[in-house]
DNA sequence: ACAAAAGTGTTAAATCTACACCCATGG
DNA sequence: CCATGGGTGTAGATTTAACACTTTTGT
């Protein structure tokens, strides 16, 4: 990737907006899987009390994927991120949280945000969902005025602009498309457990599976290699270790992994 | 819908461009299924033969998505259309076609067009599919100056632009989801034999299905109510008519349809 | 009577489901 | 030696897949 430093902060903006393209910006929902439970990464502004998904706009010499994976790259330092669009949010009266916003600028920047500032044109916004090893990432702000974090999917979270109903649609996308995108080797590390597999599908479906018939089924598809090595450490019997196996992967995907509707 | 007349042909924007989203446009891939064969609705300038998908601009005050329902009502007289977003194409060069466009202005307009026209600024464009009933599309062009056909989808087709990158796109996520839609509710008239369904199904997919099984299967959803009714006029056995059972349907929806994985 | 496609039954193989039971580990 | 999950087998029910045979219709 061909970015050297964040050009989606605020101040960016606020000193150059006509770089960017004048009505589309992007948010990122950001899923980690730790401890059993799923986390979306958030941002906020240093002194308030409000979340938001990490977004940014559009260069306008930028085509809108690398966008995103500019932003992802700007806070997580990861390259190469699973990322999809899921949805265009494109209500006529979308755009930034006017009030927090303009809360935001005059307390951090001393600038006042009168109503035709181009921040508060009409912008649609690209929902785009990433699925990313939590023990990888680094995080890093966008801006030195910013903060990010791992919070729980469970709990309620973002109260900025429509920022709650993406995370949800995002989330809402996942479940539909789980047979069909690899959740387990984008959100688990190379090596992982069967019942991590396991609870991480139950996470996402919000149901219990069946333990004996979960393992046959994900092994019968044949593009997981069960290791020579076991995970130490816990205080019963040693689960043996798997590892996604990109080949068999990429051959299962092609002949149509879960598609196989008649 | 709340339209009289319409507001996507050239002449209007020409006329007061500053009335529309100032980088957004909608591209809608419009499926249809006759004699056996998938179509699409393409559109063309008279005069020219370049043929390209039916789209628009979005007014600065109207929501994305009720701006591909609008184009759908103004070129088919349908309301209530199956249209869904599948993938925004972003490229930082996106744009209109430079070179159509500008000989359409010419020779239509008599209108010179500079490279630095509103029309020729970088434009990204949602692209929606729609699936709908053959038989009830009533073809009307957007403005004087086009036309407005249904051509097969399998020919190559499309020549402006990116249009038919975008069209094989469609049919790639309708293939992806075909589980998941309900295709054949969409394209097909109210009441339609077993075949029909059928060959609908081998025709998205590309490959034939057993007779026998197929029906079995599609039964077994329980949302498909047999008529007491036949087709009449063919030569040979006339084959039962069916037809949908919207209620049938939403339930089946709810639990899951074809999510079922574990 | 024939061709063409509809309508239906059957059987073997594959898969799903729901348990049950033993195993290894750290405390 | 116990509690906690890991690992594996199995029997019965259900679904799939592949055929084959019969029926109906217009020509």
């Amino acid at each position: 990737m061909d970015i050297s430093k964040p050009v989606s902060g605020l101040s960016s903006l606020i000193q150059n907006p006509n770089i960017f393209h004048p009505g589309l910006s992007i948010d990122c929902v950001v899923f980690g899987f730790h401890e059993k439970t799923l986390k979306v990464l958030l941002t906020n502004y240093k002194g308030f009390d409000f979340w938001m998904l990490p977004g940014s706009f559009v260069l306008n010499d930028e085509n809108v994927n690398n966008a995103a994976h500019r932003i992802l790259y700007e806070l997580t330092g990861l390259e190469n991120v699973f990322l999809r669009q899921f949805y265009l949010f494109g209500d006529a009266n979308r755009r930034i949280d006017r009030k927090n916003t303009r809360d935001v600028f005059e307390s951090l920047y001393g600038i006042k945000l009168d109503d035709k500032h181009w921040f508060n044109r009409r912008f649609v916004t690209m929902g785009y969902y990433a699925l990313v090893d939590y023990t990888k990432v680094k995080i890093s702000p966008l801006s030195e005025n910013e903060r990010v974090e791992w919070k729980d999917f469970d709990s309620g979270l973002p109260e900025y602009a429509d920022h709650n109903t993406i995370m949800h649609k995002a989330m809402e996308t996942i479940r539909f498309q789980l047979g069909l995108i690899p959740v387990g080797r984008e959100l688990l590390p190379e090596k992982f457990t069967m019942s991590e597999l396991r609870v991480l599908y139950e996470t996402i479906l919000g149901k219990p599976l069946n333990r004996r018939n979960f393992e046959r089924k994900v092994l019968s598809y044949d593009y997981i290699d069960k290791l020579n090595e076991r995970l130490k450490g816990v205080a019963y019997k040693s689960p043996t270790l798997y590892s996604f196996n990109l080949e068999k992967y990429k051959q299962a995907e092609v002949k149509g992994l879960n598609t196989e509707w008649l």
